[in-house]
DNA sequence: CCAAAAGTGTTACCTTTACACCCATGC
DNA sequence: GCATGGGTGTAAAGGTAACACTTTTGG
């Protein structure tokens, strides 16, 4: 019988900064840990790693676990890996951002879990290395949404053009200028106008949009670019 | 005494996706594995994760054992988590891609570790998922060297615009213009002309440059252009 | 009628692309 | 002097940014 002698093993967990927009702010999802050490201390979603699943697969499980959802926007974007990040004992996490559509959240679940969505700039303190997870997750967000349509999961079905703004401002914290922003939204081609006006927000009404999915997918992976003077920081 | 209970351990690895460039094509460094199984077959340089070090510090660990060179650009860019991806034991593997300039790289060492410089086309085939680990690498850095000008990593000291120009196409499998490229390179105030010429390919001899580094630290994060018709496929 | 939000139009400017052209020099 | 690779110039097309302007409608 073959084996790797004596190397270290470790254990694995998966951990979910997960976005949320309400239509005005950048939300976080959040929930009180259950287990020493820190327990009743706010923490991303997270979970270890079973046997038999991949670490996408414990992500995916750990989503599907604390808000119901299934089919959530995933990626994973960096592996925490110091010795001593967590103080008990040695775990790897893995880190993924989800983006999920804040009202497809059931809300019953919040009190079975205790999840919560905390807008994102007034969060509270994290355990372990969880607030450089949240930063960097943010980064990454921030870069990936100025050169692909990643946002739009964020959004309910129908949504308007404002509301798309807004979202784009509240992620990159910035002012954009409403018709550069309109045009640059209607010239990607991913915009389907319908007839319905979402007049909640003024008298004149903004016409409400849907997503044209089969060139979401096709167009995913092309660059855009979705933002003024466009400049990031990774 | 708190713990986690009985939750599983497993192997952490990291792989290292090692690029040079010799001026006419990119290539990939591999060894022979040293162990069962798939003893003797073609692998990326990679090690195991020991107990006092990060996965970074392991990455750093495993390239300087294997060519001798610290300082290499490095970048963590997938987790390769599946259950069975290790036929042997489960073994989580932290991909990291590299960057080396292929001079610096001492040939001696080649024999002392059984290293070797593969056209990136002309590769044999690697040992369990590594195949797919190139795959990705090698999209990843397409995708980052159109943004960012990682590629400068992978040049001496000294280079001349057609070398640069020959490296981007080979990273992204095309032709250039040559006027637009150049125009691009200088407008980006990276280069500092030399008063030096290269005429190893050429009777009138192609002026060298060297990175303006300070620049390139702080412009680094910034988004350029680097590539006509930016349409990127990650 | 007016305020306020939605959305369009206009223009100056910059970047990109394609390609023609000039330059230097070893043979 | 001419072939060869190095490098510059140019003009048309397209994209971007700033901001003025029009539209709609509830109060």
């Amino acid at each position: 019988m073959i084996e790797y002698s004596s190397q270290p093993h470790y254990l694995v967990a998966v951990d979910c900064i997960v976005f949320g927009f309400d239509g005005e702010t950048l939300k976080l999802l959040l929930v009180k840990r259950s287990l020493e050490p820190e327990i009743n201390k706010w923490s991303l979603i997270g979970g270890f790693v079973g046997a038999e699943e991949s670490t996408d697969d414990a992500a995916i499980k750990v989503l599907k676990k604390n808000t119901g959802l299934d089919g959530i926007y995933l990626e994973q974007f960096k592996v925490y890996g110091k010795p001593d990040r967590d103080p008990i004992e040695r775990t790897l996490s893995v880190a993924y951002f989800a983006l999920i559509d804040i009202k497809k959240y059931s809300q019953q679940l919040n009190a079975d879990y205790h999840a919560e969505w905390f807008p994102i700039n007034e969060r509270p303190e994290l355990i372990f290395d969880h607030n450089t997870m949240v930063a960097d997750a943010r980064k990454r967000l921030r870069y990936k949404a100025a050169l692909h349509p990643i946002l739009f999961e964020l959004l309910p079905k129908k949504f308007t053009l404002p509301q798309l703004q807004t979202l784009f401002e509240a992620v990159n914290d910035m002012k954009i200028d409403t018709g550069n922003f309109n045009r640059k939204m209607n010239s990607t081609g991913l915009l389907v106008k319908l007839d319905e006006k979402d007049k909640s927000s003024s008298k004149k009404g903004a016409y409400y949009f849907k997503l044209n999915h089969k060139k979401y997918r096709s167009d995913f992976h092309l660059v855009f670019n979705l933002l003024p003077n466009l400049s990031l920081d990774l």
